[in-house]
DNA sequence: GTCTATAATTCGATAGAC
DNA sequence: GTCTATCGAATTATAGAC
């Protein structure tokens, strides 16, 4: 796959705003990492700020669309929980960093989309709750605080993208999500 | 207990570090947290980055004291990894803004003190897996990758802070401690 | 401990030539 | 698209009086 310029600026820029973070990335640490001067960042971006809602809102929207989707299907409850597990860990996998500024980041955003981005990520939350609700309601799920449950889940799932950017690390997509699902079905025990 | 104006200082900027972001919160906005001019959050602190160093230090060779003693017991991996489990939620649940610090501005640190951390910590991460190998071919934990079981072991506590700094939850420490087990034991499956 | 004043630097962003 | 030049604002930190 051929990347143009606009493209190669998107990556090279996300990458150095995970690693040093968002307010510690200045917009000569990324003219220099892409050898032009500073003025030139505005040839790609309207703005830093813009910069980050961008990417947020878009990985957001998709997750979004996404679970409404497997929300409006006949799985199981059980079933739609592994769609969710499948979608985070195949998307981490595939855009690691993403998933790190969404994680990181996200404050960065100003009122209103702070406010926009807080409310959508609560309503993804909600939504997977009733999914495991509904779980332990029919006795596929043990019985346990539905919402304690949601949380951990929820959790265990956010950091996998570090694994992801860890250099020497290969990853087999297939296997990964199998070792997630286990993990959070089966956990460690015997 | 009483608190003097030192540690009324300490507490309140750690709440608005972990708020805003280390970089986002500004002298300013600590001063007019606290009430009074830029110039005397040097009476405090020598400087920003102090500030920062202090707690992450403090916390991190709090939790390496503790894991090495655990690991120096004679207790089984299980039960050694339940004693991990159990200094992780109590903690946690103790001081949440610092455990919050420590996952979100760790990488503010300047070197050389930003590789002492990460150094630390990957320490840490190895003691425990050290511990949870030890589990798996004891036969106590079911077989599975120890490296990826260690990953899911402490990303799942990682966030149990943002439940604790939630508003409207009221947090029994031993019934916590007690979900988080059951959840890193034996998942949420049936 | 508190303040005013300010140094020294860095930041995001813009103007305008080529 | 690239550059030079620069603006205005904000930042950490210090000096020194009260």
């Amino acid at each position: 796959m051929k990347k143009n310029r606009k493209e190669l600026f998107f990556e090279e820029t996300l990458k150095l705003v995970v690693q040093k973070g968002f307010k510690a990335t200045t917009l000569r640490d990324i003219a220099h990492k892409l050898d032009f001067e500073v003025a030139n960042v505005y040839n790609y971006i309207d703005s830093k700020e813009s910069f980050l809602e961008g990417y947020l809102f878009n990985t957001m929207d998709e997750f979004c669309g996404y679970l409404n989707n497997i929300v409006d299907s006949s799985y199981t409850p059980v079933e739609k929980l592994k769609f969710v597990i499948s979608k985070h860990v195949q998307y981490t996998i595939a855009h690691p960093y993403i998933v790190a500024l969404f994680i990181y980041e996200w404050r960065n955003l100003k009122e209103p989309k702070l406010t926009e981005f807080k409310d959508k990520r609560q309503g993804y939350i909600d939504t997977v709750n009733t999914i495991i609700k509904a779980g332990i309601k029919d006795g596929d799920l043990r019985e346990m605080d539905d919402e304690f449950a949601t949380f951990m889940v929820m959790s265990s799932m956010r950091w996998l993208f570090s694994l992801v950017t860890k250099e020497n690390v290969t990853i087999n997509p297939i296997e990964i999500e199998k070792q997630m699902t286990d993990f959070i079905f089966k956990g460690i025990g015997k």
